[in-house]
DNA sequence: TCCGTAGTTCAAGTAACTTGAACTCTTGAA
DNA sequence: TTCAAGAGTTCAAGTTACTTGAACTACGGA
């Protein structure tokens, strides 16, 4: 159980972005996940009746693309987004997502 | 060879947009064919050295995304963007992409 | 009619999602 | 301290998506 993968943001790729969001299951748990004040846990956030594992490696996709910031605490791992580092790195393009995501249904 | 499916405007979905883009060659594609004032073929449009059985099957993967309209012009076939309908079904979501994908390298 | 160019289709190989089982970490109770 | 339960991760295996070469279709020109 290695400890959580983060990419700086300069290093966080358009590519990388627009494939983890291109998953159904990732986009929503963006959304609940927009407008959470503090972080929420992996199992909060998933879809219901999704598997652990299958839950785990979304989370790692959404990690490794620098959409989402983990860390433990205590038993549970509390996830947050990183809105300002995205903003910082593409310009518009995660507030144009969401808003498509959530104008219509995915 | 049937002929090319064109989902309408009502149909075109998020999910789609993004898994289509979430390609490096989809979104080149897209970026070369943003500022062309008329159709381009698909060769001219695709990556050099790329096969033309993978061109043809991005090709139809941006076409079922509601992202290009294809028709056949003589021996070749001619593909425009549809900036209109997606703007008019995603508002501000293309040029948000387009200028992350500009902005920096992909 | 024949040939060359432009794309498409098909079948086969390789790479990504899904899941259950086993494992790790942490907390709280006995 | 020891044990048990909850929360996630890892792993291996099965199922589904990209990549490509070969064969095919469509069109235009000689």
């Amino acid at each position: 159980m290695r400890p959580f993968v983060h990419p700086p943001t300069e290093e966080i790729t358009l590519q990388g972005v627009l494939h983890a969001l291109a998953d159904p299951a990732r986009l929503a748990i963006l959304v609940s996940l927009r407008n959470a004040a503090c972080g929420k846990s992996c199992s909060a956030l998933a879809p219901d009746g999704m598997a652990k594992s299958t839950q785990s490696f979304h989370f790692q996709v959404l990690r490794e693309a620098g959409l989402v910031r983990s860390e433990r605490r205590g038993a549970e791992v509390l996830n947050t987004p990183r809105c300002e580092d995205l903003e910082r790195r593409f310009p518009g393009l995660l507030p144009a997502i969401l808003a498509a995501a959530e104008g219509k249904r995915l």
